[in-house]
DNA sequence: GAGTTTCGATACCTCAAGTATCGATACTCA
DNA sequence: TGAGTATCGATACTTGAGGTATCGAAACTC
C-alpha cells in the first residue's frame, strides 16, 4: 500500500538467518534434556544466539517447537499408488520421523503443553495437522472425520508409546499397527 | 519392632481424612480450569484445606493426580466371558472414564508431565498401568508386549483425541475403535 | 555521516511448584 | 487435669522457567 516500491531491501540492519541454527539447537537440546528441561535460554545458548532474538521470531516456546517440527517433517510424502501402499508409507513415515533424535520428544512435549493451552492447540491443529489431514483426505477420498480418526489412532499410539517408555516404537510394533489399521480403512469400507 | 503393641492409635493429633475431599476438588478444578491452570494452591482452596496439607500427603502434583485417577478408575472391570466381550467392555470402560468430567483432562495432563519426568513416568507405569495390564494379560492370555501394544492403541487414541480437541471421543468413534482393534486381537491371532 | 533496524546483554516481572516455620489444635496417656 | 506428640492452617519463602523491557553496539541504505 504505502510502500509502492516493488521491494528493495528495507532500511536498517537485516535480520540474520538464524532459523536453521535455532532448529538444530532445539532438536539437540530437547533430545539431550527432554522437553521441559530444554529451556528457551538453553536453546539460545546452544544456538549461539540471545534469548531475545528467539522471542523476536517466535512468540512462545510452543510456537518455536511447532515451527521446528514443521521444518523437521517437511512436505507431505504420499508414496505409492494403491490405498494400502499409501497408508502404509504414511504410517511408516510418521513413525520414522518420531524416531529421529529430538523429534519424538519435541512432538510429545508440544502436545503436552497443548493439553492446557487452547491457543497452542489451535496452532498445532491448523499448522501441523491440517496440511497432512487434507492431503490424506484428498489421496484416500475419505471424509474428514474418518481421516481424523485415522490420525488419532496412528499418532496417538506412537506418541503414547513414546511418552510411556521414552523410546520410539520398535519396527515390529509399527508393522502390527499397519496390519491393524489397514483392513479397517480398506477399499471404501463403509462409513461409521 | 520397638512398638510391640499391636496397634492402638499412635500419639499425637490424628490425620484428618481429607483424601476424598481433595480428590473431588482436584477433578472439579481440573475440569474447570484445565490441567496446568489447576494449581495445587487452587485445589487446596477448593477442598478447604491448606496447601501444606496436600504436600504432606502427596510429594508432587503428579503424584496427587495419579492417586486421584486411581481413585476415579477403581478396580479393573473385566465383564464378559468371551474374548470379544472382554476387550469390548474394557475399551468402552476406559473411554467412558476418560469422558467423565475432569478425568480425561487429568489423565491427559499427567501424561504430559510424564513426557519430561522419568520419575512420574515410573509412578504412572507401575501404579496406574501395570494393574490393568496384568489383569488383561491374565484374562486374555496374551504376552506382555501384545497387551502393551493394545494399551498404547486404545489409550493413545483416546487421549490424542482428548488432547487435540479438548473433548472426549464420541461414541461412534469409540465403536469404530472397537471394530478396528478386535479383529487384530481375535482368537489367539498369531504373534507379530 | 544520518537514519533505521536488528543484534546481544542484562535486568526484570510473573506465576506455579515445592519448602520451611510456627502457633494453634486434637488427640493419648498418666 | 496436664504433659507429650503430631497434625492442622497460615504465611513467608526459594527456585526455576516463560516472557518482557531497555539500551548501547552493530549492520545496513541513502
Amino acid at each position: 500500500m504505502t510502500r509502492a516500491t516493488t521491494s528493495a531491501r528495507p532500511p536498517g540492519r537485516p535480520r540474520s538467518g538464524v532459523h536453521a541454527v535455532v532448529f538444530a539447537a532445539t532438536l539437540s537440546t530437547v533430545h539431550e534434556l527432554g522437553y521441559a528441561r530444554a529451556t528457551v535460554e538453553r536453546i539460545a545458548a546452544v544456538a549461539g544466539v540471545a534469548k531475545t532474538t528467539i522471542y523476536r521470531r517466535w512468540p512462545s516456546k510452543g510456537a518455536l517447537i511447532v515451527d521446528c517440527l514443521l521444518d523437521a517433517f517437511g512436505p507431505v510424502p504420499l508414496a505409492g499408488t494403491g490405498r494400502a501402499e499409501l497408508m502404509t508409507s504414511a504410517i511408516r513415515w510418521i513413525a520414522a520421523k518420531i524416531g529421529e533424535p529430538g523429534v519424538g520428544d519435541a512432538f510429545a512435549g508440544v502436545f503436552s503443553d497443548a493439553v492446557s493451552d487452547p491457543a497452542l492447540r489451535e496452532v498445532l491443529s491448523s499448522r501441523l495437522q491440517d496440511p497432512y489431514r487434507l492431503a490424506l483426505q484428498d489421496a484416500l477420498g475419505e471424509p474428514e472425520n474418518r481421516v481424523l480418526f485415522f490420525i488419532d489412532v496412528v499418532v496417538g499410539t506412537l506418541l503414547h508409546r513414546m511418552g510411556m517408555t521414552g523410546e520410539p516404537m520398535v519396527d515390529a510394533d509399527v508393522a502390527a499397527l499397519v496390519e491393524m489399521v489397514l483392513p479397517h480403512f480398506g477399499e471404501s469400507a463403509g462409513p461409521a
